[in-house]
RNA sequence: GGGGUGGUAGCUCAGCUGGUUAGAGCAGCGGACUCAUAAUCCGUCGGUCACGGGUUCAAGUCCCGUCCGCCCUACCA
């Protein structure tokens, strides 16, 4: 049991299809960090991310490398995106996958309750379909095709000859739940975040919405529609629900009840799925609509929006390889604004691994528990009478721990981290001032340089935990040789300024972050 | 065409409802110090706040227009 208040916090569901990069790893860190820190509140956290595997582009795909879908899916996950999580250390409580029997049931269920409730109808549907997309297009978005497809239309996304097909579908009456979701935009300032991306859904949705086709029998690869089973659910729709079927939902209502609603955390261009489909087909079903969601920027590579077709995708492996996996959390994290576009680049990750995780933290860490080992044997010293300086470490690491905290609830990682790394400076500042180098020549000083070392060796156990849910592995690793009880991760953030250990360091065998001589 | 968003020091960015000499980090330059990962600390250089008008006692901060970037959306055809 959890005496925390209740925090589901979700990535979108990665199409196994594609290939990991940067980008998709920046949704789940900055997913990660949240969910690490309300853990570290004591809040009752789950954090869910997962696979989409359905739809006709997988299907074609499974068959062009001569196996089924179901096989396809399962390698890309287990080779792919699996490896992708524990690359980046990705403390995710679950992982759903469409093809999973507890979702498809779900699923059934989901769909099966809007059926009844009238929000469902057959109609037909004709329309240009392009495989690519997994949707159909406006003529708006089709243009001539060029060298072999002259003379047909293509899709304007993926440069591929369009299908003209026509269907009976089912529909979602999606058009019903404008003035409802206005009502909603309208009640939840801060249910759309950033205000950038809520202004231009609010928008969207005034001038009136369409019905959803939400069904397929052109091909099988999906969820069979309950009542009738020569239809797929689209993948989009299916895909959508998974934030609900992963908790329960129509199997186990307790535990649905105790995770929703979610923080959905996504990239912009799918905002608009998370923010008026879903929460109207939650609408539908008198459920709450999710509790937030939020759209972050993309990552710019030379000012561009990265993407592979531009030689720009990069992999995160390329970047852990260098820097390692802490360093790639906290970067993309700090130097971006949380909700913002991004630019990337070699140069800044570099300049910013150098100054502020080398030079300034870990070289933190490195002279504050050579000198307790150096002056003291290794035993952490107890304080004495606090002078003023002593006093302001003490008041800038309470104040920054509540910044911090205040920064997350506002989904303002980038702000956290910010206010985290003010305690930082406070302590190069606080040794450098105090000199406890010569305080160690005269022992009439033992007193004072006690308190100077304990002062410092306290700032340093609260950064840790504070900087646990950001970078992990090097937080864990300070804790440890800080003598500090337990696991890092398992220290409340309210009270990581009052945090005990054995008494003594052990030194480091190597610093946190490590000097690269290498220039990229 | 409509909507959104941005254009602030070499680089990356803060500047909320307009109010003293426009800020930070990094880079550069100078100094101090030596516990530490050639580190840290202090000081310093550096900006016509895209451009042109306007409102105001006072405008990066509001209004109008222009240019440039990006995003969403429409339509002509």
């Amino acid at each position: 049991m959890s005496t925390g208040e209740s925090f589901y916090i979700t990535t979108p569901i990665f199409y196994v299809n594609d290939v990991p990069h940067i980008g998709h790893a920046y949704t789940e860190v900055a997913a990660d960090v949240l969910a690490r820190w309300h853990r570290a509140r004591g809040d009752d956290t789950w954090f869910l991310t997962g696979t989409d595997e359905h739809g006709q582009k997988i299907l074609r795909t499974a068959t062009a490398n001569d196996t089924t879908p179901q096989a396809w899916a399962d390698k890309l996950v287990s080779e792919s995106w699996l490896p992708l999580l524990n690359a980046i250390n990705i403390s995710n409580d679950d992982f759903i996958r469409t093809t999973d029997e507890r979702h498809e049931t779900s699923v059934r269920i989901f769909l099966q309750r809007l059926f009844d409730a009238g929000h469902i109808y057959t109609g037909e549907y004709k329309g240009y379909y392009c495989v690519g997309c997994e949707e159909y297009k406006q003529l708006s978005d089709l243009v001539d095709g060029t060298g072999p497809y002259e003379g047909q239309l293509v899709c304007a996304i993926h440069s591929k000859p369009v299908e003209l097909l026509e269907e009976k579908n089912y529909f979602f009456r999606m058009s019903d739940f404008a003035d409802r979701l206005l009502a909603l935009y309208e009640e939840q300032p801060d249910f759309i975040q950033p205000e950038s991306a809520r202004n231009e859904v609010i928008s969207f949705v005034k001038r009136g919405l369409d019905d959803l086709s939400i069904s397929r029998s052109s091909f099988d690869w999906g969820v069979k529609i309950p009542w009738d089973d020569s239809h797929i659910v689209y993948v989009w729709f299916e895909a959508l629900m998974n934030y609900a079927t992963a908790v329960g939902y129509g199997v186990d209502d307790e535990l649905f009840a105790r995770r929703w609603p979610a923080t959905h955390i996504v990239g912009k261009d799918i905002l608009r799925f998370h923010a008026v489909i879903w929460p109207a087909m939650l609408l539908a079903l008198d459920e709450k609509p999710p509790a937030r969601v939020f759209g972050h920027g993309w990552l710019l590579v030379g000012g561009e929006k990265m993407s592979k077709s531009k030689l720009t995708g990069i992999a995160p492996q390329a970047i852990t390889d260098t820097f390692g996996v802490d360093a790639f959390r906290y970067y993309f994290l700090r130097a971006i604004a949380f909700g913002q576009d991004g630019s990337f680049s070699w140069e800044d990750l570099s300049a910013r691994y150098q100054a502020e995780l080398a030079n300034g933290f870990g070289n933190l860490a490195s002279r504050v528990i050579a000198m307790v080992s150096r002056y003291r044997d290794g035993a952490i010293p107890a304080a004495g009478e606090l002078t003023a300086a002593d006093e302001r470490v003490r008041t800038v690491a309470r104040e920054v721990t509540a910044t911090a905290d205040a920064a997350i609830d506002r989904l303002a990682i980038h702000e956290s981290i910010a206010a985290i790394w003010q305690l930082v400076d406070e302590l190069n500042g606080y040794i450098t001032s105090q000199e406890p180098w010569a305080l160690a020549k005269d022992p009439a000083n033992s007193g004072r340089l006690d308190t100077v070392l304990a002062t410092a060796v306290h700032g340093l156990g609260t950064l840790a935990v504070l900087l646990a849910p950001v970078i992990p592995d090097a937080a864990g690793t300070l804790w440890a040789a800080l003598g500090g009880s337990g696991a890092v991760s398992e220290q409340r953030i309210g009270s990581a300024d009052e945090w005990s250990g054995s008494g003594a360091v052990t030194p480091l065998e190597r610093p946190l972050f490590p000097r690269i001589e290498v220039t990229a």
